[in-house]
DNA sequence: TTTTAGCACTTTCGGTGTCCGAGTGCTAAT
DNA sequence: ATTAGCACTCGGACACCGAAAGTGCTAAAA
């Protein structure tokens, strides 16, 4: 089953035809436009082998030929050339990580929409992987019904929720929480607040029995929730553009998709660190699959851990080259800012000195 | 140009009968289902009266008749009939203000889904109305590169960023900056920070220039920002199931509002508080108009200042009393939540009694 | 043995014509 | 003021047709 160096060339050209125009590329328009000196007919039947093969399909019997999910596949494992990002793209990318941005969660965001506006696909960021480990619990008194909870996990993310309360609190009392929280519960994760844990933190909080009890729901709830506010969908409109979103049930299934957000924290299962990777709807075994959609991430980590990810959804027919380059150069400089790491992974061409910072622990 | 009993009744007839099928309403339709003991021809004739005077209108020439605008806005404002929400109806929106929820955020995302689970449109929910002033504002130390900076404000909505830096700080270094932030910067909106303000508060933190800069531009981000992550969008897959919005076109107007999110706060200057408004697409003077697109909303308030609304976006041909009914429901429990007021609005026929508490100040 | 030219076959796509039904406006009778 | 009757209009569904694109196959050429 393998593939002659001419067949590949053929697979390559068509699915960069395909790509280029999103119509089934016949044997004719191959031979006009390219390097190969042969004739149609000869490249017919290779095409027709590579059909049987798997790698290519035909919508209808006198149609052109159209990439299938096993063809994108060893396209973008081993065929597609490297696409180098052009000067306009580099700015746009290079302004979002210009250092200007100094909050988190935002900086994603933005990143996504750069994303976004270079590749004209509709983007997301995700942050808060699995449930990495707590470091330590902050309170802040906001008046005598309300307080501010902040959960500090190691990998450096942040989760805080403002509760409401029925029964109204004191500053001190919410001091004597925060204290028991850290004794008792940092370093736990959701599954391991058990009996003896909760018996502990109730016992420390004295009298306050129901406001030891709601504060361990919302512990509870932090924990647990894939945190689904932060992962920010972008430039959904952009999908309706290409023909095959159009059809109404299509596009509804990758809305409702969207809807789910926190599917997209299953995606992490896939995630291989420092490494873009590419998923095709269609055929191949993973919940994400969507008919006709390709999606494309890069995981963020710092100290290691996968905590969020970026990444880009269109069309199968995508131009894998140039979301791949962009997100690898974006991914990179972004785990830099974010985690200020002692490795700095130099890639294609750095059209900007990157400023690098040494963490000082 | 006023109206006829019998007109009225006719063009409530009408938009009824367009509500719940679809399609536009004919002559012969409207004498055969009921209670008008008038010829098909009477009815025409009355019906082209209507049209004459804005209130419907003929999509083509043998076609039937669809309500205007202008008609829609007759028939929510003194047409149509209160509709009183069913037992499983109430249930669901109980379910959500049973007290269980501490968070108000999560709160409000809870309440759009039921909402939109009972009406099958999709819905809004969004907090932090135009910039209030702040009370004052709280840092938390995370790490050497790190900090939070908490704004709370006066009418009791919070917003927080996690800030990264290149520099290193200290715990003293950000107790200071926090002094200085709450003995300058509070009470103040983002235009009222000039630069008699900036040079006093860099005053006081001494040489600690560029970190000053740095918290000063933080702010003055949370301070302009309409806090767009608080406008939560669910739902919206709902939309395509109506035939209005199965047109490509139309449905990527939508969606590309719902991507700037910061416009829903410009819903807020059409708030009047404790009221469901309803705008209607086009032809109503106002931004928000889209085609054959009906918003239905209710400011949420917190001591008579509006801090939020909640609302139902679907085709102008709504479900409008039902969608009023669970709206105005939904408010006044939420209202009462959130504020815990000392005034309890009683709605039609509480299914289950509501707990009342006074605020205690 | 591989490549090529030629040709018959298949299928989609856009345009056209026809028919049917629904609904109207008008007019004359009640 | 209401109604019955009727001619008219328009959109939607359907079938039909020819053009265009692309194929697979076969027989000849390299």
């Amino acid at each position: 089953m393998e593939l002659s160096e001419r067949k590949k060339a053929i697979l390559k050209s068509v699915i960069d035809s395909y790509i280029r125009t999103g119509d089934p590329v016949g044997s004719k328009s191959l031979t006009e436009s390219k390097q190969f000196s042969l004739s149609s007919a000869t490249i017919r039947s290779e095409m027709n082998d590579l059909e049987a093969m798997g790698y290519l399909e035909q919508p209808h019997t006198s149609a052109g030929r159209v990439p299938t999910a096993q063809g994108y596949r060893t396209y973008v494992d081993s065929l597609m050339e490297k696409y180098f990002l052009g000067m306009e793209e580099l700015e746009v990318l290079d302004e979002v990580m210009s250092g200007k941005m100094v909050e988190v969660g935002k900086l994603m965001d933005e990143a996504a929409k750069a994303i976004g506006q270079i590749t004209n696909y509709a983007t997301f960021a995700f942050m808060g992987g699995s449930g990495s480990a707590v470091d330590r619990y902050e309170t802040v008194f906001v008046d005598e019904n309300s307080f501010l909870l902040i959960m500090i996990c190691k990998d450096g993310t942040i989760r805080n929720r403002h509760v409401k309360l029925m029964e109204s609190i004191t500053p001190d009392l919410l001091e004597t929480a925060k204290k028991a929280l850290n004794e008792t519960l940092a370093n736990l994760s959701a599954d391991q607040i058990n009996l003896t844990v909760i018996l502990e933190f109730e016992e420390k909080m004295g009298e306050h029995r129901s406001f030891a009890t709601t504060v361990l729901r919302v512990v509870h709830e932090m924990l647990g929730s894939y945190d689904r506010e932060k992962v920010h969908i972008d430039g959904v409109t952009k999908l309706l553009s290409y023909p095959e979103f159009m059809n109404v049930a299509k596009f509804q299934s990758i809305l409702s998709l969207f809807e789910q957000r926190q599917r997209f924290a299953e995606l992490m299962q896939h995630a291989v660190p420092g490494q873009t990777s590419v998923i095709l709807g269609d055929s191949e075994q993973n919940e994400f699959a969507l008919p006709d959609t390709g999606f494309v991430f890069h995981p963020i980590t710092v100290g290691g851990k996968v905590v969020g990810a970026i990444g880009v959804i269109g069309p199968q027919r995508m131009d894998y080259k140039k979301v791949v380059a962009s997100l690898d150069y974006f991914a990179a400089g972004l785990t830099e800012q974010i985690s200020l790491p002692e490795v700095t992974t130099e890639v294609q061409g750095t059209h900007e000195e990157r400023k690098i910072t040494h963490g000082g622990e």
